[in-house]
RNA sequence: GCUCCUUUCGUCUAGAGGCCCAGGACAUAGCCCUCUCAAGGCUGUAACACGGGUUCGAAUCCCGUAAGGAGCGCCA
């Protein structure tokens, strides 16, 4: 907290009960970005306030995914699992004010309530059970064993403003807020809460959060009032939706980073994607991080929601697997390439084949090629073979023979033979090669299956 | 039910009353280049949710409708 008043603070602060996904990570990433385009700093929080629902493993996860991502956070991070005596100093606070008050309902009793409520057409608010009970009432209730939680005081009348950073002037009716609670019936501090103390206590400037959060914003700045703490400033996301529209589900397009990075992407190709889903910008092309960081501008913000296109992630990923070094590229590969492909083998395969896949899986067709059995050929790959006739194979065969894999030497020799030239040559001699129509160049593709591999495949046409 | 948010090409978006019969990027189609793919170049197709206002003039302001979303939790 020495940083100066100026110093952008913003935080990622994810509850360790699932793994991170799409959105998530974009709320990380956009918060990153804030804090580097000014040399701010970039907190971590683990919101596991709820021992239920909170797994250790997926707070290591969360670490993993964020430092996959390329996002690293600055300083300590803060578990508010282990903050309970900073939360207790501000309950107390809060009580010796008179902003709070035990309350003894049950969960089943609020439950019956908010759907007694629903069920009349009401806002299924916290209906003020516990809100006025004099000290005699409170002992009988503690008496009959009931485990109190507090709750928020919320003024009866007034309104809250706030400027939020995408959305703008926001004015929300007390009346239209239920007392809610701020401490659970097992004594620990509920999100509202704990949110908005460890947001101040570590002098977090700006929080950009999933709009979600925006009605609940009131809440916090209540909070924030009565405690006397700075309220960070607030801009809600748009939420990302899956292509049709409707939230992003498992079922569809909501693939866990882990999911992701297993398949292959790439970080700077996720990023790049998330980059421009709700926010606008000039920049065009694949950009490193630290680009990112100059171009991200909250005013670039957008309001509506964005969906999440595969085709588009895969555009980028197409373009970041095409800049991967050499020897990223080979590791990148590395899950799918068979172990007992020597060394000098797999950086050639590498080469050639990396500009022509998205995912390292689609390497497989082509290790079959380079490596093993030519993959049948589709019915425009027979057609054309069959037009080209034995003769034509013969002819490529016998060049093979007497030219080894020395590509160009190879179609001059058929091209003379045969009289065929362009697509009329190659594409047949494509087919041959490889079962395919589409590939990486033939020249280097040649010299890693072999003469004999290629002879082989070639004969088998010729005898046909 | 109440409160709040959102609605421009297939997708991401520009647009803060005349500069917009709406611009860019990606996708897509065609052409050029080329052994295929990729890369690159050129050209094209394609959008202001709907209905009312306000105004000389509205994608932009107001009202309503529709559609989608969020919140109203001892989840975060």
């Amino acid at each position: 907290m020495t940083d100066a008043p100026t110093t952008t603070v913003t935080r990622f602060a994810p509850s360790p009960s699932g793994e991170l996904h799409l959105g998530n990570a974009r709320t990380a990433l956009f918060n990153y970005l804030l804090a580097k385009r000014s040399g701010g700093r970039f907190l971590l929080r683990i919101e596991d306030t709820d021992a239920e629902r909170s797994k250790p493993e997926y707070t290591a996860q969360l670490k993993a995914d964020l430092q996959w991502l390329g996002l690293p956070w600055d300083g300590e991070i803060v578990e508010q699992s282990r903050r309970g005596a900073v939360y207790a100093e501000a309950f107390a606070k809060l009580e010796q004010a008179g902003r709070v008050y035990p309350c003894y309902c049950t969960p089943l009793e609020i439950e019956v309530s908010r759907k007694t409520q629903l069920a009349a057409g009401r806002p299924p608010r916290y209906a003020g059970t516990c809100r006025n009970l004099d000290a005699h009432q409170r002992a009988s209730r503690l008496a009959e064993g009931r485990k109190p939680t507090l709750r928020f005081r919320v003024p009866e009348g007034g309104r809250v403003e706030f400027v939020d950073l995408v959305h703008g002037e926001q004015v929300f009716d007390c009346a239209d807020i239920g007392d809610f609670i701020v401490q659970r019936a097992d004594g620990s501090a509920a999100f509202f809460f704990s949110n908005v103390i460890d947001d101040a206590l570590t002098g977090v400037t700006t929080v950009l959060r999933g709009e979600d959060h925006l009605s609940n914003t009131p809440r916090q700045l209540l909070l924030a009032m009565a405690l006397e703490l700075k309220a960070p400033t607030y801009g809600h996301l748009s939420l990302i939706t899956s292509a049709d529209g409707s939230p992003l589900s498992k079922r569809f397009g909501a693939k866990s980073l882990r999911q992701l990075r297993e398949s292959g992407y790439l970080p700077i190709a996720l990023n790049n994607h998330l980059f421009r889903l709700g926010h606008s910008s000039e920049l065009h092309g694949l950009q490193s991080l630290e680009a990112l960081a100059t171009a991200f501008d909250t005013s670039h913000l957008v309001r509506s929601p964005a969906r999440f296109d595969p085709v588009q992630l895969e555009v980028w990923q197409r373009d970041a697997v095409h800049r991967l070094s050499p020897d990223a590229a080979l590791e990148w590969m590395k899950p799918h390439l068979p172990s007992s492909l020597a060394p000098e083998a797999a950086r050639e395969f590498v080469a050639v084949t990396q500009a022509n896949v998205v995912l390292p899986a689609e390497i497989e067709p082509w290790l079959a090629v380079a490596f093993g059995e030519v993959p049948p050929p589709d019915a425009e790959g027979a057609a054309l073979m069959s037009a080209a006739g034995p003769e034509f194979f013969a002819a490529a065969a016998a060049a093979v023979r007497a030219n080894g894999t020395d590509w160009k030497a190879i179609t001059q020799a058929v091209r003379d033979a045969t009289g065929r030239k362009g697509p009329e040559l190659f594409k047949p001699l494509r087919y041959a090669l490889t079962g395919q129509g589409h590939g990486p160049e033939l020249a280097p593709l040649l010299k890693l299956m072999g003469a004999p591999r290629a002879l082989q495949r070639l004969e088998r046409l010729a005898a046909a």
